[in-house]
DNA sequence: GCACGAATAGACAGAGTGTCCAGAAGAAAT
DNA sequence: ATTTCTTCTGGACACTCTGTCTATTCGTGC
C-alpha cells in the first residue's frame, strides 16, 4: 500500500468535514488539525479551502475519467456504452467524496475552472449518442449535445437513487433502460 | 405595486451577492450595505447568512409549488400533467434566484430542513406517475419512487438546457417527450 | 557529519462575527 | 400634541479565523 501523501491527507480531511458540516463552517485551522498536519503547512500546499476542494474534484474526475474511456474503448455498442456509464455512475456514487455536491457551493471562478472537466465528460456523451444514431441504435433525429445534458440528468439520478439505498445492479439496470428509451433505442 | 418590505431587500440582496462571489464571500456587513441596512438591523432578522438563504429559497418554494399545484389539479391526463410540469420548470430555471446551485452549499442541518419542500414536490412527481399507470398512460410496471427520482433529474437537465440558452418552448418540449419515454408512455 | 528542503510553532495585523447598549426615528392611540 | 411602543441605528466589545512572516527543528541524501 503506497505511503499516502500529505496532499492526499488533506484533501481527504477537507473532504470529510465539508461532509460533516457544510463547505462554510470548515476552517483551515480545523483542516490541519484533522489531517494530521500544523497550519503552516497547509497553506504550504493550499490557498485556501477551495482550492483544496477544487484540488481534490479534479483528481478525482481525471482518474475517473481516464479510466472511464478505458472501459469505453473496450465495449462495443453504444448501447452497451450507455449501460456501462450508467453502471459507472452508481459505484462512483458511492466512493468519491460527494463531488457533485461540494461543486455548487464554490466561488464563481474555481466553478468554471471545473467546468473545464464536466464538459469533458459531455464530450464523451455526445460522441456516444453520435456513434449511436450513426449505427441506427439509437434514433436518427435526436439533438447529441441537447440529449447529452438529458442523459447527464438521468446519471444524476442514478447517484441519488444509489445513495438512498437500493441494490447498486438494479438502480443501474433502471437507469439504463431510461436512457435508451430517451434515446430511442430499440 | 405593494411596498417591499425589509426582509425582502435583504433577501434579494443576499442572493444577488451569492451569485457574483459565491456563498462562501458572503458576509453579513456586505449584506447590510446592499439592502440599505444597519448590520444590527440584519441580525434582528436573520442569525446568519445561511439563514437568509433558507428563507429566500423556502419563500421561493412555497409559492412556487402552491402556483404549481393549482395548475396541476386544473389540467387532465397524466401526459399533461408532466408537460406542464417540464414547461413550469423551464420558466423557473429563468426566474429564481438560481436556487439549486445555492443549495448545496449549506450546512447539513440547513439542507435537511430544505428538504422537506423537496419532498413535498416529489411526493406531487410520484402521484402523477401512479395516476399515470392506473388510467394505463404509463408503463404499469414502474416502480413510482424511483422514477419520480428519474423525472426529478430530467426536470434538472431542463433547468440547464433553458439556461444555456435555445427556446422555452422548445426545451420544454424535448423534456416533457423524454419523460414520457421512460414513463412509458405511448 | 553536513547541507538543504520541508514541516513546525509562535506571533502579527486585519477582517468578520455575534452580542450588548443607548439613543433616534416612526407609527399608533388617546 | 404628547405619550407609548416598536423598530432601526451606530458605536463598542471580545472572539475566531485568516494570511503572512519569522525562526527553529526534522529528515533524507550526499
Amino acid at each position: 500500500m503506497m505511503a499516502e501523501t500529505a496532499t492526499d491527507r488533506i484533501v481527504d480531511a477537507t473532504f470529510a468535514l465539508v461532509a460533516e458540516r457544510g463547505l462554510g463552517a470548515v476552517t483551515m485551522t480545523e483542516v490541519a488539525d484533522r489531517a494530521g498536519v500544523a497550519r503552516q503547512t497547509l497553506y504550504n500546499h493550499f490557498s485556501d479551502v477551495e482550492q483544496i476542494i477544487v484540488t481534490g474534484i479534479e483528481q478525482y474526475a481525471q482518474s475517473g475519467l481516464a479510466h472511464l474511456v478505458e472501459l469505453l474503448e473496450a465495449t462495443g455498442t453504444a448501447e452497451a456504452k450507455m449501460e456501462l456509464l450508467a453502471r459507472y455512475t452508481v459505484a462512483a456514487g458511492n466512493h468519491g467524496h460527494g463531488v457533485e455536491d461540494v461543486r455548487s457551493a464554490l466561488s464563481p471562478e474555481a466553478r468554471a475552472h471545473l467546468d473545464r472537466h464536466q464538459s469533458e465528460f459531455r464530450t464523451l456523451v455526445v460522441s456516444i449518442i453520435t456513434n449511436g444514431m450513426d449505427d441506427g441504435s439509437f434514433d436518427a433525429d435526436l439533438d447529441p449535445d441537447r440529449h447529452a445534458v438529458l442523459v447527464q440528468g438521468l446519471l444524476l439520478s442514478a447517484s441519488d437513487l444509489a445513495a438512498s439505498g437500493g441494490d447498486p445492479a438494479e438502480v443501474a439496470g433502471l437507469v439504463s433502460e431510461s436512457i435508451l428509451r430517451v434515446l430511442g433505442a430499440s
